[in-house]
DNA sequence: ATACTTGCAAATGATTTGCCAGTGT
DNA sequence: ACACTGGCAAATCATTTGCAAGTAT
């Protein structure tokens, strides 16, 4: 179990890494794309779009921000999980897939490695017929310090 | 593993009850909540707000669906899922609580009672400190048919 | 008669889109 | 230069709310 989304290795070193995959996917480097993915790189935990903005000084606005994380998330930096209503939060990603917790009180958010949930997952498939996946839906619930 | 919302036995045997239910609680039975209630009962799986007042004819509009659906909740006769993006699903249910699993791929919705996946409930618990609930929100992925 | 309900319109909140001016490459 | 981007306003979608008129009890 990790805490924040930045306790895996990631497939890039840093946001020059991040902004050559964009250019060699096509994409232009401006200001606005700098500034979330800034934002995202310090953050320490999923961050809204709206919230991205904020970190962002005047440097991105919301329309242009949407914009840029679905690109990022295209090229498989980004990545987003939705929460009980609130907006989607957004996060930088390294290479694999993540999978996500949440607290329905608190609105903290686990992120693991999907590995870490297949005995749920072979419990579920066992006696459901379902294959789970959490890693766009999380699981909700409460959080030990919350129960 | 229950297919439909009603495979188990309902708190009310039918809507006459479910109006004495609301009558007792001091709300009054119209026209468009007969017509909300009607619908859920007759629906063969979870309905969103739009497809109540679709399958009552002119008999409700959306906002007084939402008002009556939000009444019926209170009561404890009605509930409902948010799957992937989609409008919130309701459904009539009996007594007790209901838990759900959702596949992404084909939207079919499956209630269970709690007690089926305390298992599951059990696991989570023990290896990530959360106490799962898939009331609201459900178990997202692909159902046995669309693996 | 009174208070709860309704329909309709307008407000919200998240996210998307149209458009044209601005700018990386 | 050209195509991709950005800002801004307007459009969507689901859901909520304000309000005056209607009605169940």
């Amino acid at each position: 179990v990790t805490e924040a989304p930045h306790a895996e290795p990631r497939a890039f070193e840093d946001l020059e890494d991040v902004r050559r995959l964009m250019r060699d996917a096509g994409h232009r480097v401006s200001a606005p794309s700098r500034a979330v993915l800034q934002a995202l790189f310090d953050a320490e935990a999923p961050l809204s779009a709206q919230a991205i903005v904020e970190r962002g000084g005047d440097a991105v606005e919301l329309a242009s921000a949407y914009r840029n994380l679905e690109r990022l998330e295209a090229l498989g930096v980004v990545r987003h999980v939705h929460l009980g209503h609130s907006p989607g939060l957004y996060m930088l990603v390294g290479g694999g897939e993540r999978e996500f917790l949440t607290c329905e009180r608190c609105g903290r958010v686990e992120s693991v490695e999907p590995a870490e949930l297949d005995a749920v997952r072979d419990l579920v498939r066992e006696r459901f017929g379902y294959e789970a996946r959490f890693g766009h839906f999380p699981i909700v619930g409460r959080c030990a310090d919350c129960r």
